[in-house]
DNA sequence: CAGTGGTCTAGACCACTAC
DNA sequence: TAGTGGTCTAGACCACTGA
């Protein structure tokens, strides 16, 4: 291994290439190290920063992650939590389980939520679209952190109009068995239909240090919208981490 | 602005965070040029270097682009395409469109694919696990590069039993009016589910040149299964632009 | 031709780990 | 204490843009 001045790649791409192939060969398995920077430095004999870059290219590509003092290793990749469309079974929330806790527990993994606020806010633009009321309208919204073993996955924002979380458990801490979905069903509200968008892109560093990210994972945005009828009840905004979650749906055809 | 050595940020971690509030702010709008690498160095009072590490912090999250000879821009996001559940509608294929052609010319926009392999190749593991067959069974794969307009969007494979594509044009560079799911039901397999599955992940360099991915756009892998009754008949995997997608959902609540 | 970004070289200090 | 990664400083060359 070293490098060939008269490749167009440049030289800390050589290397990074080179590492790369030799993760996906698992030479270098999933948890090993890497050759260390000075290694580097003596195999393909140039400079430490160049070295330093290719690594670092690694690292924004989510491949590996530098451990201070020890070295860089290459990622394990954490178990995925499966989102589906039937996470919203009706006969769950009568068993007692908020929807993210029945797919969780089902994976036999243990679920934790931590609520950062629950408040009354002038509601954003796309929120006030969805409840067709004006923009600035008083809503209440309860932010989360979910949490999943040791680590944070999920920042969720749900929002609701005053007049459907009045008196209810949706305004306190706990929201009792079955989460927010089995007490708006409680009020009248009969769940009927769902729509979910989804977004991907690269997380500020709030996301980064919220969500406890490595370099190089991506966040999904998940916008949910759950209707009674015609009527939005719920909107919610989902940031998870990229390298935790897939989601997947399954539906008939259309005609 | 200028650096405070007692701040536990990094100096250029503390120049990206500064310059990410402007764009946020929208002092400096997309499009606009950030201040050069020699403006940073004079306002901070830092090394060339750390200016540089500040400008590629915020490349790495998608914010800004650089153009060499030029200066270092805000990024212009480019429109999202909305792929929706709702895509696989009959009624749009027996009108001759296939699924992400329909949903594209929608938006008033261009739409091109560009075949780039039809062959008989050994089944992948995942795919002869959907069809219930041996791994490494020949299957049939149909592999395209999608275009909007002048960019790349997509690249999709598409995977048949070889008995199912068997004297149908899917076999063929234009699989004709309506897509592979017209020809598949002129055959009788009458689709009548989907089942999607999503994840996203920082893009391998050969998918950064084959979608012309900026720094910073993670890409969002789309595996969908289309079944005939219970027996699936397409295995299909994309990789996806994050930037220029978004997935939309829409379903009744499960019992 | 001056200005700008992209990359490399060279050397330094610090924080942390493992022995 | 030696080894390792993380960051900064300093200086250089090249490729490209725009006046």
């Amino acid at each position: 291994m070293s490098i060939d001045p008269t490749d167009p790649r440049s030289p800390s791409r050589q290397i990074a290439d080179d590492l790369r192939a030799a993760i996906e060969a698992k030479r270098i398995a999933a948890g090993e190290k890497l050759p260390s920077e000075s290694e580097l430095v003596e195999q393909y004999k140039t400079a430490p920063q160049t070295a330093r870059k290719a690594i670092a290219l690694l690292k924004n590509e989510g491949l590996v992650e530098g451990q201070r003092g020890r070295g860089v290793f290459v990622v394990q990749q954490p178990p995925m939590i499966r989102v589906g469309s039937d996470r919203y079974a009706r006969h769950l929330r009568t068993a007692g389980k908020a929807p993210f806790q029945a797919e969780v527990e089902l994976m036999g993994l243990k679920w934790r939520q931590e609520v950062i606020e629950l408040a009354e806010v002038p509601a954003p633009v796309w929120v006030a679209e969805w409840f067709g009321i004006p923009e600035g309208t008083l809503v209440f919204v309860r932010r989360r952190r979910t949490w999943i073993e040791q680590t944070p996955t999920q920042l969720a924002d749900s929002y609701y109009e005053l007049e459907t979380v009045a008196g209810t458990r949706i305004r306190e801490e706990d929201t009792g068995p079955g989460g927010g979905y089995a007490r708006l069903e409680e009020r009248g509200f009969r769940l009927t239909r769902f729509r979910e968008e989804l977004e991907t892109k690269m997380p500020t560093p709030t996301e980064v240090s919220a969500l406890q990210l490595r370099a190089g994972v991506p966040v999904v945005h998940l916008h949910r919208i759950a209707f009674a009828g015609d009527r939005p009840v719920e909107v919610f905004q989902s940031i998870m981490a990229g390298d935790r979650h897939t989601f997947a749906y399954e539906f008939d055809a259309p005609e």
